[in-house]
DNA sequence: CGCGAAATTGACTATATTCAAAGCTAGTGG
DNA sequence: CCACTAGCTTTGAATATAGTCAATTTCGCG
């Protein structure tokens, strides 16, 4: 059936149905597989879906398998042991997740909105890796680039103010999630994928501070907010000046 | 004449005279190199000496190179355009520095003490990794445990007081340089890297915190410090409880 | 409509910063 | 060898920013 249909991509025809409308495939770690390789690979994995506020993996479990993030948004935590909590990186569609050669995880995932995983087992994929060094230079990249994420937000929670931080939260957003407003207008939106409690963990304030930031830029006419979670940016060259300490 | 001497260390007597005494072979990336790869790429290589407090590479700038620290220490920083600074990562030999696969760098490098390194022209550098899988495999690894403690590094910032700061700074230097004191007790010293002016930047605080921190330290018994730089680690235990915020 | 959770707002407090002054330390030259 | 200087570091006093505690308001949902 599918050798005879013409493929609307030239793609090759191939390509398991589960990976031809997966992100992961184009842009993310699994582009560097040949259609027989991701052939192999999907006859291991498995779709999983998780409910938002749902724990996918736990710091110090032991390492069991890895997942392409296929839909949605997933904090990555840290915990002292009083309870105090930092949020050490949100990862967005098509991502990896997991902590390859390693026994344990340094992290906790938890899913910030509904999402769905493409999850691997451990054994499958670090075969995979050592077979195939495109694959392992993918996974070097993103490695790479959540290196740089993770310096710049350094950044963000050593040297700016709280309104800064915010700032910056929002223009995050805004490059992941944001769609231009239906108005036509050059207004960004999104709705926010974490609560305030997660914000404040993710910027190293207190809910507090979070809300009366929010209010403040509104107030500035800087953003919008609708129902509590619904941004929409209104001035993004200004926001940008301000997340970027200007 | 290599050839006739037994080696000590029963390794391939081929390897080159730089790279015999050279910590990355052994810890670092070189060590997924043969002794033939190794012998190629040395020969593009060259050392170089950088005085403590001279920049080996600015943010921003094309990448032209790569290195391996050969001794001592170098910090990685990131400016706001108002002056703001914030160290996002110590690197102590046999650490690789530079961002492989990219453009531009994301971050100021700059020798933290006096330092040799290693250096590696780009194109040879990544030709390397292209022919040998092991070699970029190495530097995947290294870039794993520096997202691992980029984000480790995210709690102290976001969460920690300036008191856990101090003391996880501390804790951090006693792993990387720490030596055990000729007293023979438990007692581990070493000699700051940084003055106080990059202590604070590395920790999100003020020159003035630093020292007030420092001193309620020594105060404490937690540490000994001696002409501003020296210091010893009283109690070791306590320390590491104080920075695990305990 | 009414309930519980989440967010906002207000008043007060604490922690770290700022500004200012004085103390060390290492290196230089008399 | 000592005095002097320049650069760091320490200490102190006043201030500001974000945190804490508490009261309301808003939102989402049955």
């Amino acid at each position: 059936m599918s050798g005879a249909l013409p493929q609307s991509d030239g793609e090759d025809a191939n390509i398991p149905a589960s990976c031809r409308v997966c992100g992961a495939r184009r842009f993310g770690i699994c582009k560097a597989l040949k259609s027989s390789e991701l052939l192999r690979l999907s006859a291991s994995t498995r779709r999983r879906k998780i409910e938002h506020g749902d724990t996918i993996s736990f710091e110090e479990d032991e390492v069991v398998e890895y997942a392409n993030i296929v839909e949605g948004a997933v904090k990555l935590t840290k915990i002292l042991k009083d309870g105090r909590q930092q949020i050490v990186g949100l990862q967005f569609a098509p991502e990896f997740i997991g902590k390859p050669f390693s026994e344990m995880t340094t992290v906790s995932v938890e899913a910030a909105t509904d999402v769905e995983i493409c999850v691997f087992p451990k054994a499958e994929f670090e075969r995979m890796l050592h077979q195939e060094p495109n694959f392992e230079h993918r996974l070097l990249e993103q490695t790479l680039t959540q290196l740089d994420d993770a310096r710049s937000w350094m950044v963000t929670l050593g040297r700016k103010t709280a309104q800064e931080k915010v700032a910056s939260f929002l223009v995050l957003l805004a490059n992941n999630l944001g769609r231009l407003n239906t108005s036509g207008s050059n207004m960004i939106s999104f709705t926010l994928p974490l609560k305030r409690a997660d914000i404040a963990d993710f910027l190293g304030l207190t809910i507090e501070t979070v809300s009366r930031q929010m209010t403040r830029l509104r107030k500035d006419k800087l953003i919008d907010i609708q129902r509590n979670l619904d941004v929409t940016i209104l001035d993004m060259r200004r926001l940008k000046d301000l997340a970027d300490g200007n």
